[in-house]
Order: C-alpha cells, then structure tokens, then sequence
DNA sequence: TCTTGCAGTTACATCGTTGCAGAAATATCG
DNA sequence: CGATATTTCTGCAACGATGTAACTGCAAGA
C-alpha cells in the first residue's frame, strides 16, 4: 500500500490536516511544524494521491485535446508542443482521436473523456457551432485551428485566408497561370478548406483571374490523397502550371505522384502547401509552404485554456486569436 | 451539480449499491429492478464518475507511454495505433514526452504519472535494466522498442538486428561496397542503435568486407541530424555508394542533402532507412527501408500490458516479443 | 482579572464510488 | 411444514484527500 497523508501525519505527530495545510501552503503554520511534516514526507517518500485530490477538489490538472488523428504530423507537432507547454504550468495533456466523425467529437465533447480533463482543446471537423454550442457543456473549452465564426467560443487560429492568399500570389508572382488547388472540401466556407479555398480565389481575382472548378480537387488531407488527386489531374487532361496543396501532406503526396510521372517541379509545375510541417524543410524539392505560427498557437491555447479553468482572464465573452502566418519560400516553388 | 448514483438510487426507488451491482453487472438481480435503474439512468442521464470510481478502485483504465518526442514521425505514429488498440479495450493513452533524458525517464517511471496509469508501456532511451529494475515499482510495465536483454522485463521489439542486416544486404547486393552507416551511437550495443550497427556491421562480414569506422557516422535521429551527417561526411572527403540511415528520418534527411549537393540518388549513392513511416513511400524518390511490424507491435504490447493489468496470462517472468519485419525496397536504392 | 482576537491546530464531514457483511425474500429439500 | 440454501437487495465503511467549523493557547486591550 501506498503511503498516504495519514502516515505522513502519524510519523511527524500532527494531524492529517495539517500535513494537508503544509502541502498546501496554509499561511499560518509554525515554521517548527512545518518542517516536522516535510521531514515525515522525506522520510516516508510520500507523494499525494491524484486521484482522491480529483476527487475532492473536482480538478484533474488535464487537458484533453480533440484532433482527428495522431499520426498527421500536423498534429503530432502543435500535440507535442501543447504538451510541452501545459506541462510548464503543470498539466497534462490528454489526447483523443475523432477521425474527424461527428458522433466521435460529441463524444469527445460530452462523454466521459470530458470529465477526465478540467477543459478542452477542440479541433472541431464535423461539427458545426451549433452542435458545439448544445454540447459545450460548463468546463471551458477553446476551439483549434478552426474558424468556427462564433462569439460565443473561444478559438485560437490561422491566418488561413490571408496566407493561402499570400502562397497563391506567390506562385502567380512567378508566372504561373493555372495553379491547381488539392484538398477542396466541397461546401465548407468555414473549416480551413473553405478558408483557405477562399485565400486561393482571392489571389486569383487580384491578379485578374478567373476561377476554373477543373483546377479544384477534392481529396482526404493526406499524401496518398495528394497523390490521388494528381492522378486524376493529369488523366483527366487539365492543364496547370503550379499546385497548391491545402496542406503540406497534400502537397508532399501531389509532388511526389508529379515526379514520378515526370513531371518536374518546379520546372514545370511548382508546388506549394501549408503547415511547415518539419517534412517539407527536407523534401526534394524542399517544400514551399507557409508557416501559421504553430508555437504561437501552441502558446496562446493553452495560455487561454489554463487562464479560463483558473478563473483569471474571465472576460465573459470568446476571445478570438489569431496567429502571425510566415511564406517559406523554397525550392518546390521559387 | 452532476448526476451522481444516489439521485439515480432515489428516482429508482432502490439502494444505492443496487444502482452500483446493475453498472457492474452483478450477477443476482431481478430483471424489473434491473431495468427502473437504467431507466432511471437514462432519465437522469447519469454518468458513472470516473475519478470516485478511479479512488475506491485503484485502477484508471488509463495506460502511460513514455517516448521521448512525439513530433517524431515514428512515435506519432505508433501512439496513434497504440491508442486505437487500447481505446477498443477500453483504455485510454496517457502519453509523457521524456526527451530521452535519465531525469525525465525516471520521473515517468516513479512519479505522479505513474500513479495515473494502470501500467506503462515505456521506451527506455536513456535508462538501463538496472535503473528501470529500481525505478519499475509495482504496476505492470512493458518495454517498447528497445532490447534491454533482461528477463525480469517484459519487452515488445523488433528484429532491429536481422532486419538491419537485411536491409544492409540489400544494398550490398546491389554492388554497393562503401555503406555510410548514420545515427550511431557510441558504446551502444543493446539499444536500437546498437543493434542495428550490429546487423550492418554482420552483413558486411557476410559480404567479405570490413566495417571502416569512418563511414560511421553520429548523429541525432531526426532529419536534420542525417543532413548534418552528409554534410561531415561529404565535406571530409571519405568515399561511400550507399547510406543507410538508422530511422528513416535520418535517411531522409541525408537524401535531401544529398540531392542538395547535387549527388544523384540512387545512381551515385543509394539511401535506405529504417521504420517505413508514411513519409517514406512519398519522398522523392521514395525511401528504400524495412517496416518493423509496427501493427503487431501495437497489438502486442498493448494486449500484453492489459493482460498483465487484468491479472490474465500471469507468467511470472517477462515476456520477450518479437515482431516481424519486411523489406520495402523503393526507388532510393532499389 | 476578564474579555477579545488571532495564530496554530484539530475533528469531522464530504467528494462518488465499490467491497464486505448481512438482512430480507424466495426457493429447495427431507 | 420447518429448516436450509439460494437469490435479491441493503447499510456501512472505506479509498485519500480537502473544506468547514471549532477548539486551544497566548497576547493585547479594557
């Protein structure tokens, strides 16, 4: 059995609460019983009990996060940095995996997984700010990376319309005419596709453009999706002149389906993404791509999230954030 | 206030522990009173509090895994598949980032994260048997990944050796003689570097060739440590045809700089890895490398932990777990 | 001298659940 | 039919911590 409070107050002959007053940093505690209790707590190797402190106080010190799979790096990278952040203020971070389907992210929002964690990180794919709003249940909640258009929430973002604006009119800087865009969710106006479709429009009509649907493909934000894409691209005759993958995965898969075909990049068609994703400072080409301010992402959620379940920053309304975006120009599209 | 089981008790119109033998499926209980609880239940919306029941248990249904940097393709993507094994059992993944220092690894193996988990499925990096013989405690413990040759552990790995020789053959085979070898480790002989220099260094005896100390190379196992590599090696001027990178990122690495550099891949010097994570098949031109069977290291190691929590399959001694591997021979060094 | 006030400590209840032991109701048997 | 099993259900204590209130000294003030 482990050593609990009581031990630690038999050993050092006080009582079990003032062991609890001196771990606590009660005020009014004589120095010389103070150390009798640390001394007990040295001697007997206490360390407190989580789960009765969970119990008791209501808190866990854990944060859950939402996102639809681990393995994307995109999100093994802002989940590591999260951790690494909510661990400099003491909490742990939890993760679930929705595989982006509505009935997982209610779950996620309402279910057990809720209760584990005193607030949540959310990437919300399937779901709407309506079902967030009936879900959100009274443990704050800061929403991901996602443009949910709602002042009831609190979100932490991208840029994602004014950098997809920024790459796009980068590659038409360069002369490219005909820049295919991979990874249109069809619909979305809201989620990172639609906004990031948006940017891409926007760049067009700047340059005096217009937008050609045959250009717009749909695929999972995967390299295999990318790959897919392109596939159907090239087969289907179109002609394009640059790509630009909603994501850095998109663009890795499309560019590594173009070169296998022979195509050359960026001779040929030039290819860009979005992320920064470690991957495309070392891809071949290296990868052109934006950087969305992930540590700042990283910082500023759990800064809020923390804030909010400590009760500090108790502005009633959602604070919206939004990250600084960088170009990373390289060689996949100079 | 949430629901908790006595107001389920009271609108059931039963006992309080009547309400705990229906949720944990106790044997004698009439059908009727059975379903007022859940009916009851379901009215209230009950929902069983995982902290009370975490308290008076012991257990949190919960499993630690200890690596040292999530962001590192090979870990995301284990913890990805780990987490779905364990969610289909029922258990969740509690997942701590050690940096591979000694300090942080012990922390994990003793501290409060242990205390949340009810076993640990750990990547020892920077601890030895004996320090993890110290440090184990009494909760189950599965060692992932790394060979620490010591039968009081349970350890779920891969045939580091066989299949760096394997692969190291491969590219022998091919006519290469000068095989770069990235990512060593000085005086390792039982972690994953070991072992694999192992297998290299036993598939150039088998070829009749000596292991030339200067084709090995230090270097962290991340992308950019592999081009660190390249560059030393380039820049001293040793000779190589072939390089094979002890984790695939450290491949990928060297293959961007050496594509940097001008150095055509595979024609003037072939490049394999080692781990077959997804980015592999999409590199340009895709990585050569060996897929350790990470599925059934998933599998394994999270049966194995759930078994040994649960108190089934109750060998004494630790189990040692092999899975299987398989060449993925691609374009950089077919 | 007797309050009054505060520092320092304590006992007890409580968080929501499950284990244990036993009571009540029903079934089985000679 | 009474005695003995068996089924069904209940009350109490416990898991290990913290909040509340109350108690004990001791110093200051009247």
């Amino acid at each position: 059995m482990a050593v609990t409070m009581n031990d630690v107050a038999r050993t050092a002959g006080v009582s079990l609460k003032t062991v609890s007053n001196v771990l606590n940093d009660y005020e009014f505690i004589r120095p010389a019983t103070k150390q009798k209790v640390l001394d007990a707590i040295a001697a007997l190797g206490y360390e407190a009990n989580l789960t009765a402190r969970s119990l008791r106080s209501g808190k866990t010190r854990m944060l859950g996060l939402v996102l639809s799979d681990l393995s994307a790096p995109y999100y093994a990278e802002l989940a590591s940095r999260l951790m690494k952040v909510a661990s400099d203020r003491g909490y742990r971070v939890l993760v679930e995996q929705s595989a982006a389907t509505r009935e997982n992210e209610l779950a996620a929002l309402q279910g057990q997984f809720r209760q584990l964690t005193d607030g949540l990180l959310f990437t919300p794919l399937a779901l709407g700010p309506d079902d967030v709003a009936v879900a959100q249940g009274d443990k704050p909640l800061v929403l991901l990376g996602e443009h949910i258009a709602d002042p009831r929430f609190d979100l932490v973002t991208m840029k994602n319309t004014e950098a997809a604006h920024a790459i796009t009119s980068h590659l038409l800087a360069s002369g490219r005419r005909r820049v295919a865009v991979l990874g249109a969710v069809p619909e979305d106006t809201t989620g990172s596709s639609g906004l990031r479709m948006l940017g891409y429009r926007q760049a067009l009509t700047a340059a005096g453009l217009d937008f050609d649907p045959d250009l717009a493909v749909m695929c999972d934000w995967r390299r295999d999706g990318g790959a897919t894409a392109i596939r159907q691209l090239l087969d289907s005759g179109v002609q394009f002149d640059a790509v630009f993958g909603l994501n850095d995965t998109v663009a890795l898969g499309a560019m590594h389906e173009l070169l296998m075909r022979g195509v050359k990049v960026p001779d040929e068609v030039a290819v860009a993404g979005f992320d920064d994703i470690d991957e495309a400072r070392f891809a071949s080409p290296s990868l052109t791509t934006v950087a969305p301010g992930m540590d700042e992402i990283a910082e500023r959620s759990v800064g809020l999230l923390i804030d909010r379940i400590e009760g500090n920053g108790a502005t009633a309304n959602g604070m919206q954030l939004e990250a600084g975006f960088e170009l990373r120009i390289r060689d996949s599209a100079p």
